[in-house]
RNA sequence: GCUCGAAUGGUGGAAUGGUAGACACGAGGGACUUAAAAUCCCUUGGCCAUUACGGCUGUGCGGGUUCGAGUCCCGCUUCGAGCACCA
């Protein structure tokens, strides 16, 4: 029998699937295990190699964790709602769930032939109704809490009404858009909407005024996460600011136990780091500055409280209310053209126009350490969306205070002694302060640091300021100008938003005619007919974005059929939390910490037992393209091979990496490819025609996308497995280069021979040779081992090393070889299942048990020595394992070899490290 | 600009401070074969030798610690990723 993997796999995978083998339950007699890949958005493309990389990796640490006795969930589905479904049903009319649905089932067939083994009968769509449900009720939550500040939690709103009505804003400690201040009987004299609006200022999921970044070009708003550089992150349009009102989560709130959670869970460094940077807690203080014959006061944030005896003047946001107020007669004018200007702006344009502009609002503020009048101006340096959208400039030690004081010829004031601050402003925070006195607080002399301290203390004292924590999180945004997205839960009775009952979820999204804008520029929704609750209120026509259906569909994978709720006590509190969640990096600042948030909500209710969604994380990397070239030589329909260009002029032009073998190209397939190309002569080096090529992104337009179907149907699903864990490290990008496939597949093959000859069964329960059973216990040791460390390709490698060990030995002891089916079958599950039925088993590998090494195999009889002279090694010894270091010192320098490298110098020093080397120092 | 990560043969990549280059691809040579494919064996960092199981050199660059550094420390260079008027 010849290893024949289209007949192996397709045979095992309709076993597993009869059979339910991968079907997951709660057993409370066995720990969970429950491992998560990031599920994909199913696109039109389909899967190309790149993809199952993630899929792979986790596949194996699941059917290794079962293997080792744990209940293990593995699931998986799709999140099913996003913009390219939607363009496409723009552009062709057709329904975005019929075409979503088509590329689900494209996305399954090529996922089942790689031979997963997820529990199918646990998938999520985050566009079924029945999920979403989830996804709507969860934000009727947020909508009736609030979120308390002292306790740290979320609470009812009902809780916060009820203190209105008592005391009202008295004593209330709550993460709000606004401070707000009012007593009951205000409360009370409220009507219907002012009491909505007050509420809408507390509620975590808010309606709420804001600044969005608005692309015109998608039509609908996006998150901040979705905007890089001013473009959006899909399509790469321009997008601009623009004040809208739309629904926001309040997951600023979160900041800070967002922060400390990071210090709880198992996640990379980087991935740590870049969560840390995009929460951005900055610790400050926040100063008022009175205005000169006014009663407005300039609230600031400033980092660098030591420095307020360097202000020399203060910068609003053009957004910032303060700008009216303060502004005098006589330079509204200028104001105004300068508000216009900055207006008619995107963002992207205020980003690359980094020429200092703006100005002076004729208003002059009083420094309140010196009583110094200092003028105020407005520049769009500064942001309306951080801190108070005020600041105080200190142009000697902040960068672009410093070129906004150079621009407007305004004075600089150093504050660090051997500060040198002609050319440009000295930034760091270190140093001894000079000029820094004035009536009760002297800095004069004190380190940066004990400067800043000692400041907070005075302005906290004298009530001029106060110590302040700012983040750089800000709330979500979470309504879509789009059809495809959930439809909020929400109607407008009176212009007040209310939430439908929770027994009448899901709210089934609409039909439209299309799924354009409507001529009044309404979202789609605004197209559905009868879109209103039976008593013809109108319900809402935003959608809710992306993020929203990933958020917590990790909890409906434990319960997933649960009409009741979104998982039931018991289901989450077996599973728990994912204990091993595999994906890419691009969801760093998204997703990941979407997610985190909404756990922490439903944590806060009771919903869930644990505050951290993902306890373990692993980015793996991504796989680049690896493009070939042709070189055709100018006005010619002539190709030079790769090695001769440099003799002629050329063009490269990109050639499909599929009809290219090991950089040979075929130049058949090559005439046939194009009919451009059908008369294409070639000039060859060694009669044949080699490409260039180059690594780039995996794109159809570079013709280096490589399909996993056809690796499957050539080589095998455990060919692929294995190659793609071989090809590098998991967590690093690398790209996919076909080349080097057959190492793995001639792998297999010798496994196979190690079984079969021929027809015939070579394996028996003959007693194995010490070698042999040392091969093989080496071989469990490394791989335990490197699985626990996600560290696959040395893992193969082993396994190639054992192979290739058995061989020579001619093993074919079953003692032995079991063994090696078992720690293989997490990497090559159809191999190992028809090789381990082969040995007459007749249950399946993924109930076998994970073997564990004996160490007594792996005793060394001899103990080898490099040993070196000066460090550098000269010959190798071997000599009894047990022999005492002493002893194998005496050996070494007794040693012939030795003889030569002591001729005439005398030895200082010997070290013996057990085992390694023996290291001798002469002079 | 700030933060994090990386740099090792023709290529992908191995190396708890202890013989650098595991494993694989590619390349070269050989066996089997009428031939090809497949399979198997040998060689393969560079340089110099090839009478010797020989010598020298070698992990981006410059220093340092150490008996010993790809690995640890300091200073650079280059590349990648994230954040970026965040006060």
């Amino acid at each position: 029998m010849e290893y024949n993997h289209h007949d192996i796999e397709s045979r095992w995978q309709k076993y597993w699937r009869d059979n339910h083998t991968y079907r997951a339950g709660i057993d409370t007699s066995r720990p969970k295990f429950y491992v998560l890949d990031m599920f994909p958005y199913p696109s039109g493309a389909g899967l190309h190699v790149g993809h199952p990389l993630g899929y792979i990796a986790s596949d194996i640490y699941s059917r290794y964790k079962r293997l080792q006795g744990f209940n293990v969930l593995h699931p998986m589905g799709y999140d099913a709602y996003g913009l390219p479904a939607e363009q496409y049903a723009i552009q062709t009319g057709q329904h975005p769930e019929v075409t979503t649905r088509q590329n689900i089932d494209r996305y399954r067939s090529q996922l089942d032939k790689i031979g997963f083994c997820y529990d199918w009968e646990r998938e999520v769509r985050t566009c079924d109704p029945g999920f979403y449900k989830w996804t709507q009720w969860a934000f009727i939550r947020m909508f009736e809490s609030y979120y308390d500040n002292t306790l740290q939690k979320a609470m009812p709103v009902a809780d916060l009404v009820s203190h209105f009505e008592k005391s009202g804003t008295e004593g209330v400690n709550a993460a709000c858009s606004r401070e707000m201040s009012f007593t009951a009987d205000e409360w009370k004299a409220m009507d219907g909407k002012e009491k909505s609006d007050t509420l809408m200022n507390y509620r975590i999921a808010y309606l709420g005024n804001t600044m969005v970044n608005w692309c015109p070009k998608l039509g609908t708003v996006l998150a901040n996460d979705e905007v890089s550089e001013g473009l959006s992150l899909r399509g790469g349009y321009p997008v601009e600011q623009k004040l809208m009102y739309q629904w926001c989560l309040r997951v600023s709130a979160y900041a800070q136990r967002l922060l400390d959670g990071l210090d709880t869970i198992d996640w990379t460094d980087s991935l740590k780091e870049t969560q840390r940077n995009w929460i951005g807690r900055s610790e400050g203080a926040e100063m008022k500055f009175r205005i000169a014959g006014s009663d407005v006061e300039l609230e600031i944030f400033t980092t660098r409280a030591d420095t307020v005896f360097g202000v020399t003047f203060m910068v609003l946001a053009p957004e910032s209310a303060y700008v009216q107020q303060i502004t005098t007669p006589d330079q509204k004018a200028a104001v105004e053209a300068y508000l216009d200007n900055v207006k008619h702006k995107t963002e992207r344009e205020r980003m690359i126009d980094k020429q200092v502009s703006g100005v002076f609002t004729g208003a002059y503020a009083i420094n309140p350490l010196t009583g110094k009048n200092i003028p105020v101006w407005v520049s769009d340096y500064v942001l309306a969306g951080y801190g108070t959208g005020a600041i105080m400039a200190v142009p000697a030690h902040d960068s672009r205070d410093y070129a906004f004081a150079k621009h407007f010829d305004l004075p600089v004031i150093p504050l660090i002694e051997g500060a040198d601050v002609s050319e440009q402003s000295f930034d760091a925070k270190s140093g001894r302060m000079i000029n820094s006195a004035s009536g009760e607080l002297d800095l004069n002399g004190m380190e940066v640091k004990d400067a800043i301290a000692a400041t907070k203390r005075f302005i906290e004292e004298k009530g001029i300021g106060k110590v302040k924590v700012n983040f750089r999180l800000r709330d979500a945004i979470f309504s879509r100008q789009r059809y495809w997205g959930e439809p909020f839960p929400v109607y407008y009775k009176d212009g007040i938003p209310h939430m439908m009952d929770l027994d009448k979820l899901p709210l089934l999204l609409p039909e439209v005619d299309k799924f354009l804008p409507t001529e009044t520029g309404e979202p789609p929704l605004g197209r559905a007919k009868n879109w209103q609750t039976p008593e013809g209120y109108p319900i809402e026509l935003n959608t809710m974005p992306g993020f929203a259906g990933s958020s917590a569909y990790y909890l409906r994978y434990m319960d997933p059929h649960n009409e009741e709720a979104l998982v039931s006590k018991e289901a989450d509190g077996y599973w728990r939390n994912v204990d091993l969640y595999i994906g890419g990096t691009e969801h760093a600042t998204g997703h990941l910490i979407y997610s985190r948030f909404w756990n922490k909500f439903l944590y806060d209710l009771g919903e869930v037992v644990e505050p951290e969604p993902f306890r373990k994380l692993i980015n793996q990397g991504m796989i680049q393209g690896r493009s070939n070239f042709v070189y055709r030589i100018k006005d010619t329909n002539t190709f030079v091979s790769a090695g001769l260009r440099k003799d002629y002029d050329v063009t490269p032009i990109h050639v499909d990496v599929n009809i290219v073998s090991n950089d040979i190209l075929d130049t058949d397939k090559f005439r046939a490819w194009r009919p451009e190309f059908n008369d294409a002569e070639f000039i060859l080096e060694d009669g044949k025609y080699v490409c260039g090529y180059a690594v780039e992104k995996m794109s159809k337009s570079m013709f280096n996308v490589v399909n996993p179907d056809d690796i499957v149907d050539r080589y095998g699903a455990d060919t692929l497995r294995l190659y793609e864990m071989f090809l590098g490290p998991l967590e690093q990008s690398k790209p996919w280069d076909t080349n080097g496939i057959d190492g793995v597949n001639r792998f297999l093959k010798r496994l196979w021979n190690l079984f079969y000859k021929g027809d015939t069964f070579l394996v028996d329960d003959s007693k194995a040779s010490p070698e042999a059973l040392k091969s093989v216990n080496k071989l469990i040791k490394k791989v335990t081992a490197d699985i626990e460390a996600f560290s696959y390709n040395t893992s193969i490698a082993a396994f190639m090393i054992c192979v290739n060990e058995l061989t020579s030995l001619k093993c074919h002891s079953r003692e032995v070889l079991e063994p090696l089916l078992v720690v293989l079958a997490p990497f090559a599950p159809h191999i190992t299942e028809e090789l381990w039925h082969a040995l007459g088993n007749d249950t399946t590998i993924c109930d076998a048990k994970w073997p564990e090494a004996n160490e007594e195999y792996l005793k060394e009889d001899n103990a080898r020595y490099a040993v070196s002279f000066n460090g550098k090694a000269r010959f190798n010894i071997e000599v009894p394992a047990d022999m005492p270091a002493k002893e194998v010192e005496a050996y070494a320098l007794g040693h012939e070899s030795a003889a030569k490298w002591l001729e005439g110098k005398t030895v200082r020093k010997v070290i013996v490290v057990p085992g390694k080397i023996v290291n001798i120092v002469v002079g």
